[in-house]
DNA sequence: GAGCACTGC
């Protein structure tokens, strides 16, 4: 890493990138750049080539002597990039998983998820699957399966993970021949499960993906004239509903993932359900991993539910005897109880948040500490989404033999993650859940009981390579009266707005169920501006913040600024220890009390003046992760600028008609100064304040536009800019009059 | 002077 400077860094990163590119076209006849951030991220991974090949395989991905050979040529090309590898002298000799316990995590090299880890499951089970589909249980039902798809318009499809009900339906509706009538769609919550299945399709159909078989994702779309089996996200399936209302070019549609209910699953179940019954040649197909579908089948008038096994081990689940008081304090103690008197194998804990974690981590090795060499050693790990990619690093480390793992994690180890070689869960029966109040727009993240639905997830985590145990940190009796059977759907606890957006886009008016602070008007949906919103993939607001840009000849800007707002709160890190210096880092972004908008918008454009540089990231405190996402949406921003013909102009020093542009898409989140510095909104009166993390905390403008307002110890503007009050008046005559802005 | 569960277009 010495000596290379900032573009030199990023130039071997490319070069890299490049050849690895360049082998996997002629290796597997594909190549895309989430897949050569797959192989890079496996060979970083790797405590040697043949480790790399064994990596491969398990993907089932190294079937030629070709790709042994680029194994060992991409391990010796990636550098190390978080400690120096060790070799690997713990073997897995014939332990129950300490000591190898592998884990798989996403955002390292952004696409292990769900399906492609039920591929990579039981390395046995994946090798007959590689040589013959017809061992998996889904393969018994196969014809049954197909004759009730004919039989019936609408089919709700039970299947536990490992069935390989979303890599083989679509093939035996294929071979049946379906793909003669239109394309087979299979939509799934997340991209990197759409992305790997589809790759995984491809090599059993012995084609080369995004012929036949392909996928399409934001920012990828490895489909072609050729593609008849399409695996998506259901949020690009909903995009391109906008585009063709009728689905006319599918022949069946597979919602995978079901039980999820994401807002997009949601969105889509009601919007098939309309277009099933004026195309009675679609055929709808829901798949769910829960076997409680009932609810699927009520909405699709009593469709019918097909039922395939799966195959798990068995968990035992244990209650506390009586409620514990301090369910941190009790997960602690049970990891020790564990750690000394149960066999090899081991733990994750379910916690809520990256303070819990940090704090658990901090007590767990103080009290190790205490017993000396009495205990054999516990290697502590902690996985949530905000930990940057080089300390998620432990977790794919080997342990020394004897010693055993306990992975300290949030929800996202309840679905987005697996790690194998879990023997033992711990489940306080807490988690974090975002709530929306549509009436205030307020938004809040609070710690609340889980569900029943849950819990059973949470419990299964210890299950997938053996027999487990679970640990529920609360009576059996509050399991039964006091969780719900179910979590309440993502649709019932978010910001609607842009759903609604498009779905008046799509013609569908009567939304009237919910009840939105600031619902966009009808008018502004069939005129040009309406139009324009729609074409962003983005929150109303924000696009009309870009629409409005035009006028204010500042859309080079404003993308930036939208592009780095949707990619949410996540831009600054700030370690345990170190936050003197990422708060000095994130302030040194506000000179000139520019406000947050602006803010962001330096801090992007710093960026990429250095050639996006990772090194800056981490001298400034700023997610990686994060600001490459912003440059991906900003990029496709730009590219959609031209699609509603609006021009990319900028104005870099007129700050002026930046903040005219933000007020435009933000006019109704404006708010005035009251005593004692707290601020009242200006429709809709309400007492909030500037949230201590931004710029102008200290300031108190008169005057403020604010992106949005959070619930945590108080009402919370979080990303505010200092407005005139006049430009209220000039920007949304139809929403302020001269005597809302008039001094009290 | 406070805090960021998790996804997706």
């Amino acid at each position: 890493m010495s000596g290379d400077s900032k573009s030199g860094k990023w130039e071997c990163n490319d070069a890299l990138k490049a050849w690895v590119s360049d082998r996997l076209l002629v290796l597997l006849g594909f190549s895309s750049p989430e897949f050569v951030e797959f192989a890079i991220g496996l060979a970083k991974q790797a405590t040697s080539a043949a480790d790399v090949v064994g990596k491969l395989e398990e993907y089932g991905l190294a079937f030629s002597d070709d790709l042994h050979l680029f194994a060992e040529e991409i391990f010796s090309k990636v550098p190390w990039k978080v400690s120096p590898r060790k070799q690997k002298t713990y073997e897995n000799e014939g332990g129950t998983g300490t000591g190898s316990g592998k884990a798989v995590f996403e955002d390292q090299i952004e696409f292990i998820k769900e399906s492609m880890l039920k591929i990579s499951k039981a390395k046995s089970e994946l090798e007959t699957l590689h040589e013959d589909r017809r061992t998996l249980p889904i393969y018994a039902h196969r014809d049954s399966l197909l004759k009730a798809i004919e039989e019936h318009q609408v089919l709700v499809i039970v299947g536990e993970t490992g069935s390989g009900k979303t890599t083989q339906i679509p093939q035996y509706l294929h071979e049946a021949g379906y793909t003669k009538r239109g394309k087979v769609a299979c939509t799934q919550p997340r991209r990197v499960a759409a992305m790997s299945v589809a790759a995984r399709v491809s090599q059993e159909m012995d084609v080369k993906l995004g012929h036949e078989v392909g996928y399409s994702i934001r920012f990828e779309d490895y489909t072609s004239e050729k593609t008849v089996l399409k695996y998506m996200t259901d949020g690009k399936l909903l995009r391109e509903l906008l585009g063709e209302p009728d689905l006319a070019s599918y022949s069946v549609i597979m919602v995978d993932e079901a039980h999820e209910r994401t807002v997009s699953t949601d969105v889509l179940f009601g919007l098939l359900k309309d277009i099933a019954r004026f195309r009675k040649d679609i055929k709808i197909l829901i798949s769910s991993a829960t076997p409680d579908a009932s609810k699927f089948s009520d909405f699709f008038d009593c469709a019918p539910i097909y039922r395939i096994p799966g195959r798990r081990y068995p968990v035992e689940i244990q209650y506390t005897k009586a409620p514990v008081a301090d369910y941190l304090d009790a997960a602690i103690v049970t990891v020790l109880q564990i750690h000394v008197t149960q066999p090899p194998g081991d733990i994750l804990v379910f916690l809520t948040g990256q303070e819990e974690i940090e704090s658990a981590e901090e007590i767990l090795k103080h009290k190790i500490s205490g017993f000396g060499l009495e205990i054999p050693e516990l290697v502590i790990c902690k996985i949530f989404s905000n930990l940057p990619t080089e300390l998620q690093a432990k977790i794919f480390q080997p342990i020394p033999i004897g010693s055993r793992k306990v992975v300290l994690a949030t929800n996202i180890a309840e679905a987005s993650l697996t790690i194998d070689g879990i023997n033992y869960v711990i489940d306080p029966g807490f988690c974090k859940i975002e709530s929306y109040n549509p009436r205030t727009g307020m938004e809040s993240l609070q710690v609340t009981s889980i569900s029943k639905a849950s819990a059973n997830q949470r419990a299964g985590r210890s299950g997938r390579t053996g027999p487990g145990k679970c640990f529920r940190l609360y009576t059996a009796d509050s399991y039964k009266t006091k969780f719900d059977d179910n979590t309440p759907p993502e649709i019932q606890r978010t910001n609607l707005t842009s759903v609604v957006l498009s779905l008046k886009i799509l013609g569908i008016q009567n939304l009237l169920n919910f009840d939105f602070m600031d619902p966009p008007s009808n008018e502004a949906l069939v005129t040009k501006v309406g139009r324009q919103m729609a074409g962003f993939p983005l929150d109303p607001m924000l696009s009309k913040m870009i629409v409005a840009s035009d006028k204010y000849k500042c859309s080079d800007e404003v993308i930036s600024i939208a592009a780095m707002l949707s990619v949410g709160n996540s831009i600054f890190y700030s370690p345990n220890g170190e936050q003197v210096h990422a708060d000095h880092a994130r302030m040194s972004f506000h000179t000139g009390n520019v406000g947050d908008h602006i803010a962001l918008m330096n801090v992007y454009n710093s960026w990429r003046e250095t050639n996006y540089s990772t090194q800056w990231c981490y001298e400034n405190y700023v997610q990686v992760r994060s600001m490459r996402r912003a440059r991906d949406i900003r990029d496709q921003l730009e590219r959609l600028l031209e699609r509603v013909e609006i021009e990319l102009t900028g104005c870099p020093n007129d700050l002026q008609a930046i903040k005219k542009a933000i007020t435009s898409g933000f006019f109704s989140h404006s708010a005035r100064l009251q005593n004692y510095g707290s601020y009242r909104t200006v429709k809709h009166p309400r007492i909030v304040h500037i949230h201590p993390s931004s710029g102008l905390a200290d300031n108190f403008p008169r005057w403020v536009v604010y992106h949005e307002v959070v619930l945590t110890t108080k009402e919370y503007m979080r990303n505010v800019t200092e407005l005139k009050p006049e430009w209220l008046v000039e920007i949304a005559p139809h929403y302020y009059q001269m005597k809302d802005i008039k001094d009290a």
